[in-house]
DNA sequence: ACCTGAACACCGTTCAAGT
DNA sequence: ACCTGAACACCGTTCAAGT
């Protein structure tokens, strides 16, 4: 795939666009021919190691949620099923951030995705992101049903995107002004949610 | 605004989106063009009633909602429990709006609660409310426990604060760009999320 | 005020052609 | 296999011109 001088040229779209990224921040215009053109490519080279735009924006906002995020131990058999889930999705919810950190990332994401003109570009790069955390939770879904913790599997994808609800409101709850014992309602919130998933 | 003929050719606009909508589904194109042609007028008169595109399928979509939307009786013993818990939960979340709608709503909630200082009064103000809110869930719940449609009277407060935190985030995704189908995609989250309260 | 339709500046995708 | 760049079929918006 490289090349000895550096990278292959499948790596360096993804940089660049990237580097928009960073430059223009998550509403940043991905299209063919901003990131072509930054790599010093064709549209059509970029067509054929991203047949379609959307494959492209997925792969790097999979790299994003790569970057932030840490490995989480779905597979750790050691631990009940219910506890690795509830900390598979207590590790997301980390990147909500607490008290102060937690108002400013929710802060960024009002400015970023809400208070803005809903143009197609905002849209897209927020359904990038939305789309690769589902993928995620259902991934981990995906390992609980094969060790037989979870019955419907033609399920996951609407247990995976009602557990994602249940994250986002938990995230709001923690940028709003909260009752004291916030971390042990959060708790009980989640384990409510998680056993809904596994006694489905 | 009306002719003695019929409708005004704003009206006739968001006919011809909904006739789509209802032809293609959640995720009809609703182009400047797709409907220009069908309503039978020019793309610069649609833009004369439609500065953007965007209001006209924001007004599209707050119409979807209202028509969706239903008055329910958490009384209502002809419907069935989930049923009468997921309308009443429903008739909450109405108040988080639609589209544009939606987004001022949730804009005001982080200006008021969330980008300021975090004051004994600000924090009051929204706790008045979230106790509020809380407590008409745990009404409903009361209502169908004496019904024998809810077995553990005792987690009752752990129950509806699951429920709210489950409305705060459709409420947050309301807001956040999202999926054409956000309604069939809402409906099945409240179920997941009234099955698991009805059978805990 | 309401409407027309051409024009403009984009977009993603396709494809014959090159190396 | 990898790349080029023109071409195609869209998109939303603007605007001089009509009634």
């Amino acid at each position: 795939m490289s090349t000895p001088e550096g990278k292959s040229t499948r790596e360096r779209i993804l940089a660049a666009a990237a580097e928009i990224i960073a430059e223009e921040g998550m509403t940043a215009n991905l299209s063919v021919r901003a990131v072509a053109s930054r790599v010093g490519i064709s549209t059509g080279s970029l067509r054929h190691h991203f047949p379609t735009q959307q494959m492209l924006r997925d792969e790097v906002m999979h790299r994003v949620y790569d970057w932030v995020l840490a490995g989480t131990d779905i597979r750790n058999s050691a631990i009940p099923a219910r506890d690795r889930l509830v900390g598979c999705l207590r590790q997301v919810l980390a990147m909500a951030g607490a008290g102060a950190e937690a108002r400013t990332a929710m802060n960024t994401v009002t400015t970023t995705f809400i208070a803005v003109e809903q143009t197609e570009q905002v849209r897209e790069s927020y359904l990038a992101m939305q789309r690769d955390g589902q993928r995620r939770v259902e991934e981990w879904l995906r390992v609980l049903a094969d060790e037989g913790a979870l019955a419907e599997t033609s399920r996951i994808p609407q247990l995976a995107r009602f557990l994602g609800t249940v994250l986002d409101g938990l995230a709001l709850e923690r940028a709003l002004p909260g009752e004291d014992s916030l971390a042990q309602l959060e708790t009980e919130t989640l384990y409510v949610s998680v056993d809904a998933v596994l006694s489905s």
